[in-house]
DNA sequence: ACCATTATTGACATAACCGTCAAACTTGAC
DNA sequence: GTCAAGTTTGACGGTTATGTCAATAATGGT
């Protein structure tokens, strides 16, 4: 190896990641991104060609910290604690920050960027992982969890929903009201009485 | 009257809305709504201040028309058939155009121009009449409708959901899609041996 | 017919943006 | 220590954006 890059690419990868995630693709400028990153202009061009590419870059690290936490946030014995903690993590991930942060896969989706295919299908992986984390744990219910859909239906339903929570909160910027309507719609989701039964008593 | 405008205001706003729909707030520039309505940009400054502004006026026709169409569409005696008719309206207006065009108040939730006030009360605004809507409809429900939530936190529910619809349709581009998530919320929303009970045959 | 008032027009000022590039620099390999 | 290869740098060119303004045009009231 001869030329050897300068900069902490992780770290610049974080960095540019928090301002997308703040201000979207489109209004992020790569002067500012340079500015927050420390890299000059023209390395960024150098190391990632355009906008477009360090974009896919980041929108990876993003990805993957958003899907191992929402992986982890699953992993709980009965069906309701776990989508309640899946939604608890979701909201706490858009509500961070001062002021909030939002959801930058959402905020994706939204801007005119998603009709570059490239991008649009990285937002589309993510959406399929979360999709396929969720039937698999709603797969794995018990009888006792009382669940009213089938998996795959739910997991979609349940996807769908976050990306409008996300939304609700840029407008109503009311953390209270996210969690009621997640609770809502878990409550519709899953049958009590069959929850009651299955008791951690029994 | 003595300097009195020499464009139809109506149909500029129209044509102005067009393009605010299709490429957002922040994408859309004053050239092109120059352009886009026949008024030069110098017209459009005096007559309504900045981009903001006439976003504003043009959103309320968009509010409007949205919410009149909405609203015929819940005057049905079953709520099932009531919701159906909602969503379908909903799907329908995004998926309009080619490109599709997707859902102004969400595109414009998603991006920065939220942060202004003015605007992002605009949205809400929109979003509680949508809310107060169907939670109109929702109150109304029969006991053989099989409602299984509060009419308000049923409605919230649905808005949140129509707000997600808009999402997923951005990254799937499949109206079939949309219409069997609206599906699933309303299966879950409503209990089906309440709703035959309760056929059209009685 | 005139005039006061407003609308329209096109140019101007300013700033931001993206992407490129030649020159200078840095570094690991030999 | 020298070199080849890649990186960094700062400046350049071209484009596009917002908002302003003085000059011009149009109109309803009188």
């Amino acid at each position: 190896m001869v030329g050897v890059r300068q900069f902490d690419e992780a770290e610049a990868l974080r960095k540019a990641l928090t301002l997308f995630w703040t201000k979207g693709f489109d209004e992020t400028s790569m002067q500012e991104l340079a500015s927050a990153t420390g890299v000059q202009r023209g390395s960024l061009y150098n190391a990632y060609g355009d906008k477009g590419a360090l974009f896919l870059k980041v929108f990876e690290v993003y990805r993957r910290d958003f899907l191992r936490q929402l992986r982890a946030s699953l992993d709980r014995p009965k069906l309701h604690d776990a989508l309640q903690s899946f939604f608890d993590c979701v909201v706490t991930s858009m509500t961070t920050g001062n002021p909030t942060r939002g959801c930058l896969s959402t905020k994706t989706a939204a801007s005119t960027a998603i009709v570059d295919e490239s991008i649009r299908e990285a937002v589309q992986g993510l959406l399929d992982e979360l999709e396929g984390l969720l039937g698999g744990r709603l797969a794995r219910a018990q009888p006792s969890d009382g669940l009213r859909l089938a998996p795959g239906e739910a997991a979609r339903l349940i996807v769908t929903l976050t990306r409008g929570i996300v939304i609700i909160e840029r407008v109503y910027q009311d953390e209270q009201r996210l969690r009621a309507t997640a609770d809502a719609l878990i409550a519709l989701l899953l049958d009590d009485r069959a929850l009651a039964s299955g008791g951690d008593r029994a």
